[in-house]
DNA sequence: TAACTGTTATACTATGAATATAACAGTTAG
DNA sequence: CTAACTGTTATATTCATAGTATAACAGTTA
């Protein structure tokens, strides 16, 4: 999978790395069971510390997109990433509120976010981002 | 207007700071031309410091949310926050595509994921959050 | 044995968040 | 005029996080 960084971003390299990849995911490009490249060899690529595509993977790993084995190493999880639960949507909802919020403050009606918010799921049900 | 922080969270004080302002006009309770604290008064009320409060009134300032003057002191913007443009849409989708993406991982349907942007829509439309 | 894997530890630099003081310049009430 | 306020700027310090650098350990595999 094609990873493009911005190191000129505020969104901190680790945390681009991690949107990217559960970006794959979604565009079903990472399917269950598909290879992730070792940490060295895609800090190596990418040209970046070992330890920040780490910070990544250990993220990945602990919410649950990604199993890390010793022998067989990083691997999209095989049954699946865990459904949302209402913990999930509640963080969710605390996440989406300010944006909400400023749309409101800047006269975005609730159907034109709505629209908004369609269009980019439109872009994951093409297969293509 | 009530302010309550989390000095616990992730969340810097002073974005936090901005949000609830933000938040505050998007229920109506601060109203273009109404009189927020002065800088001291409310880093005084909230037991932080000066600086923190007077980051968070620049970043509204610089958004269109306040204007600040010498004497007047601080006041949210009198004509109205400045309505969202193509710019601010874009920066928009680009926020909520991540949230989008983790979503659609998780098994949250859009229908479901619309859904909960008009519940959060909702609570601003009663008149009180 | 050699080359890989994830993992851990340590140390360093850079940046941003938050605080602490202090001062400047302008306004306003007593 | 003085005193108390206003926003603003400057400087310094502490702390946490991001990112890098190097090294080592333990396990796997060709």
């Amino acid at each position: 999978m094609l990873i493009n960084l911005d190191f000129e971003s505020d969104e901190p390299i680790y945390q681009q790395l991690v949107h990217q990849i559960i970006d794959g995911i979604a565009r079903k490009e990472l399917q269950p069971g598909d290879s992730l490249p070792s940490v060295r060899s895609l800090a190596s690529d990418i040209g970046i510390n070992l330890h920040t595509v780490n910070k990544a993977y250990q993220q990945l790993k602990q919410e649950g997109f990604i199993q890390i084995h010793r022998q067989k190493g990083v691997v999209i999880h095989p049954e699946g990433v865990p459904k949302a639960d209402e913990d999930y949507k509640k963080r969710l909802i605390h996440h989406l509120r300010p944006y909400v919020a400023e749309s409101i403050c800047r006269e975005v009606s609730e159907a034109e976010f709505v629209e908004l918010c369609k269009s980019i799921y439109k872009t994951y049900q093409g297969g293509h981002s």
